[in-house]
DNA sequence: CTGAAAGCGCTTACAG
DNA sequence: CTGAAAGCGCTTACAG
């Protein structure tokens, strides 16, 4: 069934050319006469050859693809950041492997090596939220362009692009001020990773500035899913003085914290101010709409894209690192 | 800056064994002594060596790659159908490569040809609404297997996965039937896709097994947008008698079709049922809540990728069709 | 287990 | 443009 695979030697016994000519002829070179040049493609479509891009990219040492590691593709944050990197690298002409770790430190590994062993030319990576010296040893060694995206890892020096969660904690806990409120709490997240301690600082910026006290029971981490929103805000709960507004480590989280907080009562917007972090389609959906803050995932992959292709083209520029601002999203929970 | 390639014969030098050796190991043979495989595996973390599965792939016409082609990862159907094919890929250990067609009959056949340019073993193919004779000669010739996943081509032959889109149509229309509706329209798709006359023919047998009319005007193409949702209903309604329900394409269409009747000044569920198709999870975030058809995407997605190992196993086995049915999901739009 | 040779499908480099 | 040779990093097949 399987047929012999047809070859560039094949196709230029067809035409009756050398294999360098015809060689030439699939990689597009000028120096060829239009009148061989036709004589090829119509073998090469006559014989139904298709391009070898692997012995190819094998033979002069190149690479046409991509390793893309993020968390998990239902989080529709990285679902977006995906659709940011597909299509600055279909641009490209540059095709990914896409690898999800669910956040494992051991499959974030495996991936790398999977990736490498497939020949990428380069690496899109969105860490775990605790990648292990083992680890961070292993991608300093890597020997293709790493470009760290969402989150970054203090040991590496590599070109990252990623939100200032010191300003988005910040613009979120001030929004809630400026409404208001005094007893604030800050859900979700895992105090480990760089994100949670610079969002943290950003929303005791936001108090101190105001003159106001971070209760530390007003802090509570939580793994970033649905359900770990309504954890953190159940344990939110057993505290004395209740907040009367939070601000959540992602939207995810915060529709966990909603449904909790609806289960036992109360009235979103009214009786509990929630705010969300990412501004996710579902957020606008929400009963009521989500006050939350943009973090561009779809850009943040589209930046990835491009750090990375020219760190490949360009492997001694200088190291970047793009951080972008996030926005305020006002909606009806606040 | 960058290194030379470690080689599996630098491997076999720096362990004192024959690159014979050295290959098995990697590959993991058995017949090799436990003590020279860990001298091998030694040498191999402290060279730092990288198997480079591509060449082994290469020399013994082997993939562990896989292509699969959507129409856009943005619509949330395709997102959950990636996630069932590369969760099920992960465990076989294959890796994917990821296309978007956009619905674009070149873009697909150009994806078709990257694929196979970088030696996939097999490729999952959601085809585009209107795939070109020329795409279709194009397919048939393609030398590794192919599974078509959700919507099938009459002329090939191939394994596939879908839904049953009759038996889908049938279900929403009856149910709104029940609900005491008899003027019922179908909203949204392309007459040409196959998808669209088995639902066209799902709605009619509903309808005609309760002796109701179906009225020419109230079936209405559009795309399968948001926007496609609101043309549509704008032009259902121009015409008299206006219909009390209508039966989407899915449920982006649906959340169109709503987002216009609402402006126009209609209180859904109580003016007008609406049904969707999919489930995605927008559905039942909406306001109201909106009744829908399940279409499984995700376990389409993990079927089509057990298709696929299948067929790449044993090409010479029968033909597989895998019709899944789907589930009605009453909530509170009808 | 070893060793040497050939080959997967290309590109490279070079003499003509 | 041609032609012959070498090489990318592996596996295969075979004699020992």
């Amino acid at each position: 069934m399987r047929k012999k695979r047809v070859t560039l030697l094949d196709v230029a016994k067809h035409a009756g050319v050398s294999r360098a000519t015809a060689s030439l002829i699939v990689r597009g070179s000028p120096s060829v006469s239009d009148k061989t040049r036709r004589k090829v493609q119509e073998s090469i479509r006559e014989l139904g050859y298709v391009y070898d891009r692997v012995a190819a990219n094998m033979r002069s040492d190149k690479s046409s693809t991509v390793g893309l590691i993020i968390t998990d593709i239902a989080n529709p944050y990285f679902a977006e950041l995906l659709i940011g990197v597909h299509n600055k690298l279909a641009e490209f002409d540059y095709i990914e492997f896409l690898g999800t770790t669910f956040d494992s430190d051991e499959t974030q590994e495996l991936l790398l090596s999977k990736m490498l062993e497939h020949r990428v030319g380069g690496i899109i990576l969105c860490p775990v939220s605790q990648t292990s010296e083992q680890t961070i040893k292993r991608i300093k060694n890597v020997d293709v362009p790493i470009v760290l995206a969402v989150r970054e890892i203090p040991e590496i020096e590599a070109d990252y692009v990623g939100i200032d969660y010191h300003a988005g904690a910040e613009l979120s806990t001030t929004h809630l001020i400026q409404k208001g409120h005094n007893k604030i709490a800050f859900l979700g997240g895992a105090s480990e990773s760089s994100a949670f301690q610079e969002r943290k600082k950003g929303y005791t910026a936001a108090m101190e500035q105001a003159s106001l006290q971070v209760d530390p029971h007003h802090v509570v981490e939580s793994p970033i899913t649905r359900e770990g929103g309504r954890e953190a805000v159940r344990k939110m709960l057993q505290n004395e003085p209740v907040p009367t507004a939070c601000i959540c480590w992602n939207d995810l989280v915060a529709l966990g914290v909603m449904e909790e907080l609806r289960q036992q009562g109360y009235e979103i917007g009214k009786d509990m101010a929630v705010v969300g972090f990412d501004n996710i389609q579902e957020a606008s959906m929400h009963q009521p709409p989500l006050t939350t803050v943009a973090s561009h995932a779809r850009l943040i992959g589209s930046q990835a894209a491009n750090l990375l292709r020219q760190r490949m083209n360009d492997p001694e520029r200088e190291r970047q690192r793009v951080i972008l601002q996030p926005d305020l999203v006002p909606r009806k929970t606040t």
